[in-house]
DNA sequence: TTGTAGGCGTTATCAA
DNA sequence: TTGATAACGCCTACAA
């Protein structure tokens, strides 16, 4: 009896087809398949077949065989959330984002998703709008055991020190913190935007005006602030900053602003992100018929794909985005792996990208 | 000693603070807070407390107020993996997604996660360019327990049957089968088209050309087939199909290639997307100058934000995203209530952008 | 309304 | 190398 298997025949019909086919895995009562019914039917142990599926697993060849035939024709697939009650460890990260974040850089998750797909990791996507609803995913992430959290997104300290108080490793990405230390993945904003003014300011442009972005976001407060910093240094005071959301629209109704006050277009204009600066390369063009660069030249920063596009060829600042989230991966499962690992924050320099929509005068750099 | 929890020491300081406090949720040994923990404190069974998280839970008002003050206490939080062990249900579903699904709507994954949200359901997701490797995420799915899928990514029928053998609900988002039945999400391609060409037809357009997607995308097809078919109606034939694979990039080249051929411009371009739409756009102006719409009318379907920035103004069929979305989780979510529910397509018209990237006559629309 | 006890499917420890 | 047994933390009859 135990040496024939009772319900194999609807897995063996399909295994005809594929290489690797897919199984009914369940038994005839419609519960899913067991290792132990796996263990009955190959007239072994339950541990034994439990340790075929362990790396190291001290299994003999014979035995390992054995099941492992058994194992296919019943589709058995082990259990992974029996296994995290046991291991305590689920194999799953969270990532936590704004909506506007994958609209903006729709390629970091697909990033994201092929390291963590690399180590065998799976992703649990929150998408919030506010910082207060992350409450909730606070939460959620402690009850489904979840590894560890990259966060792309906002966090009040209270929010990061729920992570720390568990044990729940978290990185930041292209966001940190002042006020208390945590792991995070960073582009070097300052460095960038130093670029971009003293690149502007050798091309001969005196006047200038900023597009920003949240002002409580620091990556942005970072490069709007690494810009007036070297514009101060160069001597030039008296700058207009207008604030986006991080939006094309945004962009262009904060052009708009700067076109109605009294100072009118500047010579150059320092977007903290590409989206806004698209914004306002169409706003200046197609409603003050504004030739770009030769009467307004106009810098981005985070290098998108859109922004190479003919129609705009945007002079910013790249982001090295893939080495930036494998940085950040790594840097996760450092922690995953061991979590009495301190904080770090890394920054990665940005690649200037030429464009077409600033003078630029790069003789030194 | 029952009435006195041991160790509720940190818990409470932190509660100082916020309104909402997090807790640390471990005992003093450091192990995760069980309900057997809160039970023991509070001088209760653990099924008393469980039957307090319970929803229509056959609980007393004082034993309920007595829990969850010790469970505040302790920061206890019910361990969402050791439920799916016993109640056989997840509330995690899968999404499943081409990598360039997410480059080109972006939008839908946000409004994924805000629909499941809603639900208090979490998304695994997962993206994988090729189709085989789509194998690996049907046994994750599995091992995982995941209640359902949504895929918005090509499976082979082999693959659509692991779900449906195991009872795993599975719902197509702009994909679907002809081969065998399956729950969809769709727009209507061939009903989009059709607008399309009649208005292009009754302003004067003569000659066509094609724009296609992947061949083995039935959503593309429909959109090529949809236009052909109505050119042939108003017998219009021998019409050149260039096959892209959805991107911005390709719609360039097969803009490029098209240009090469003997036949040069047509006097109408059909694109399978927006974002090849923009790429021919973007080429035909920059490396033919060709005056959009004077001298080729461009059309593209999906209604992307881009499209309607000021330097494309694309004429275009958008897709009721949101929408679709929410019939999508909706058809999803019932399914996974009812597992008997048969499968089911719905498919939605699109709108009608009008833009201003092709000479159009919509009289009789 | 409350408590007791069995089960969910693993992994891990310890003998054999 | 293998097998028995005890967690892991919850839910759910069933009994009180």
């Amino acid at each position: 009896m135990t040496e024939n298997p009772v319900n194999t025949q609807r897995g063996s019909r399909d295994e005809k087809k594929a290489g690797k086919s897919h199984h009914l895995g369940r038994t005839e009562e419609g519960r899913r398949v067991t290792s132990y019914d796996v263990a009955k039917a190959a007239g072994v142990s339950q541990s034994a077949v439990s340790r075929c599926y362990k790396q190291g697993g001290n299994v003999s060849d014979e035995m390992r065989a054995k099941v492992m035939k058994v194992a296919r024709k019943l589709g058995f697939q082990p259990n992974a959330i029996a296994r995290i009650m046991t291991t305590q460890r689920s194999n799953m990260v969270a990532v936590i984002m704004n909506n506007s974040t994958n609209l903006c850089y729709p390629e970091l998750l697909v990033q994201l998703s092929r390291r963590f797909d690399e180590r065998g990791v799976h992703m649990l996507l929150f998408t919030r709008e506010q910082e207060k609803d992350i409450d909730n995913v606070l939460d959620q992430v402690w009850q489904y055991q979840i590894d560890g959290v990259i966060c792309a997104a906002r966090l009040s300290q209270q929010q990061a020190l729920f992570f720390e108080r568990r044990g729940i490793p978290l990185v930041f990405y292209n966001y940190y913190h002042r006020d208390f230390p945590a792991s995070a993945i960073c582009c070097d904003n300052e460095g960038g935007e130093r670029m971009l003014v003293d690149g502007l300011y050798r091309a001969g442009h005196r006047s200038f005006a900023i597009v920003s972005g949240h002002k409580d976001v620091l990556v942005n407060v970072d490069r709007t602030q690494g810009a007036l910093t070297r514009l101060h240094e160069l001597g030039i005071g008296d700058i207009a900053v207008y604030v986006g959301d991080n939006s094309y629209d945004s962009g262009g109704r904060a052009f708009r602003a700067l076109m109605r006050s009294s100072k009118g277009a500047p010579d150059a204009l320092i977007c903290a992100n590409d989206a806004m600066a698209m914004g306002c390369m169409d706003v200046a063009r197609y409603e003050y018929s504004l030739h770009i660069p030769e009467q307004l030249s106009v810098v981005g920063f985070d290098g998108v794909a859109m922004g190479t596009w003919p129609g705009y060829k945007l002079t910013t600042i790249e982001q090295p985005l893939e080495i930036m989230v494998e940085a950040a991966v790594n840097m996760l499962m450092e922690r995953v792996d061991n979590p009495q690992l301190p904080p770090e924050r890394r920054t990665y320099s940005g690649v200037f990208l030429r464009g077409e929509s600033a003078r630029m005068d790069l003789s030194t750099c």
